[in-house]
DNA sequence: TCTGGGGTCCTACCTCTT
DNA sequence: TCTGAAGAGGTAGGACCC
């Protein structure tokens, strides 16, 4: 007879641990990672800093606000990719079918591995062991027959913040197949996926707060209250019913890139130079991944918060800097930017294989040959080496990468008006 | 207390085509 | 030829996840 098979594997305090682990000197400290400038926002917070009430995606105005004695540190997004790698790296080594979830967390099956390396719970002890002695982080394993329950146990197995510092977890807990029901009917509903706080909201106004209640709502109940999709789905999801396999290799639906001001952008020639750097950010990493879309989309978020976004479909898959930013670029045309903007995005959707290099009518082939220059000195001198000519007008020599600023604009007083936030180099300050 | 960035999925509405 | 229904596709926005 199997027993659980379906691990989820997820780092705890990953950033925070990666700092610590390069530093430490923050050990036993509450440090907080993310966003340092006003507009920034916590992206992972030490047990320390967690039981002075900080959380990620809390403004770190208010965290500091929470507790000033915490250390702030800026992320280093490309030293938690390269942790991540190996996390993941180490992962594989137990099975292949891993399904990275977000850097610090995956899906693994392991009902393939069990002749070799044996049930699911000896696995789980085995990587958390391999986990701490190869890479000197802690990691948290839930194991279940699904998905939903083994994303769940991990949680029950992380470690809890308390006034004597962080309180260790089990680091595995196991949910049988015969337990899963009463163990899924005894969480709140909010930690199912897809509730959050509006989906929440409008159960409470049903009575349902735990899980159970909300199984044992009729479905019909449930639909006419969240819609068809949504419905159905938390019905099933209560009732542990969740299918969804572990799958390695997910295809990307869309590329985009967007980016928060240190100060509210009024003017139109400036957007006009962020939309082609952004714009030529997404070409370069759709061409990377191999990939071409025809839906362009701008987002635009303005001071008061109001959020819009605008989308074109064109006829031909597309994935050069000018064409994607000459589709924003009209997008943008469109915009009342009156109020000043807050943050800029480009994204391309709609993705599929390139187009075929042949010349088409509406292709310019010069615009060719310079992407393709373009990528070639970016492989060889790095992404910095070249930029839009349209973006330096915006002050934006910098070339935008996934990760930059990935928790807002950083505090830098050189920061005016209307200018480019970020500089490279300004992001390992404390190092 | 003032709210990041990179995504996915769903819903509603509109227009166009059959 | 006109009309209405149904479906497909595009567009916009919201909720959610890490």
């Amino acid at each position: 007879m199997a027993g659980p098979t379906i691990l989820h594997v997820d780092l705890d305090a990953f950033f925070v641990a990666v700092e610590v682990a390069d530093d430490p000197s923050l050990a036993g400290r509450p440090v907080v990672v993310g966003g340092t400038g006003t507009r920034g926002v916590v992206a992972a917070a030490s047990y320390e800093a967690r039981y002075h009430g900080i959380h990620s995606a809390m403004p770190t105005a208010r965290a500091r606000r929470l507790c000033p004695d915490a250390v702030f540190i800026p992320g280093r997004h490309d030293r938690y990719r390269e942790a991540s790698a190996a996390f993941h790296a180490v992962l594989q080594t137990f099975t292949p079918l891993v399904e990275g979830i977000a850097l610090d967390e995956a899906f693994l099956d392991v009902g393939g591995a069990a002749r070799l390396l044996g049930d699911g719970p000896a696995i789980a002890w085995a990587l958390r062991a391999r986990v701490a002695d190869d890479l000197g982080l802690s990691c948290s394993v839930g194991v279940a027959p699904r998905k939903l329950t083994a994303k769940l146990a991990s949680e029950s197995a992380k470690p809890r913040p308390s006034a004597r510092g962080p309180v260790a977890g089990s680091g595995v807990v196991v949910v049988g197949a015969d337990d899963e029901i009463a163990f899924l009917h005894r969480h709140p509903v909010a930690s199912l996926w897809g509730v959050g706080p509006a989906t929440q909201q409008r159960l409470a106004g049903l009575g349902v707060t735990p899980v159970g209640q909300l199984a044992a709502l009729p479905v019909e109940v449930g639909i006419r209250t969240l819609g068809e999709a949504a419905g159905r789905r938390l019905h099933d999801l209560a009732w542990a019913r969740d299918e969804r396999p572990v799958e390695p290799q997910r295809q990307a639906k869309s590329v985009g890139h967007e980016e928060t001001f240190a100060v509210d952008v009024h003017q139109r020639p400036v957007l006009e130079g962020h939309t082609a750097r952004l714009a030529d950010a997404v070409a370069a990493r759709l061409r990377r991944a191999g990939l071409a879309g025809r839906c362009v989309q701008l987002k635009v978020r303005f001071g008061d918060f109001r959020t819009i976004t605008r989308s074109h479909t064109v006829t031909d898959p597309i994935d050069t800097g000018p064409a994607v930013a000459g589709a924003a670029r009209q997008l943008l045309d469109g915009v009342d930017i009156g109020s000043g903007v807050r943050l800029l995005g480009v994204s391309v959707s709609l993705l599929g294989p390139p187009p075929a290099r042949q010349l088409r009518l509406d292709d310019d082939p010069s615009w060719r040959e310079v992407t393709d220059a373009i990528d070639e000195i970016r492989v060889r001198y790095g992404d910095d080496a070249i930029a839009p000519g349209a973006a330096l007008g915006a002050g934006g020599v910098r070339t935008r990468r996934a990760g930059d600023h990935q928790w807002g604009p950083e505090a830098d007083h050189r920061q005016g008006p209307d200018r480019v936030v970020g500089a490279r180099g300004e992001w390992d300050d404390r190092r």
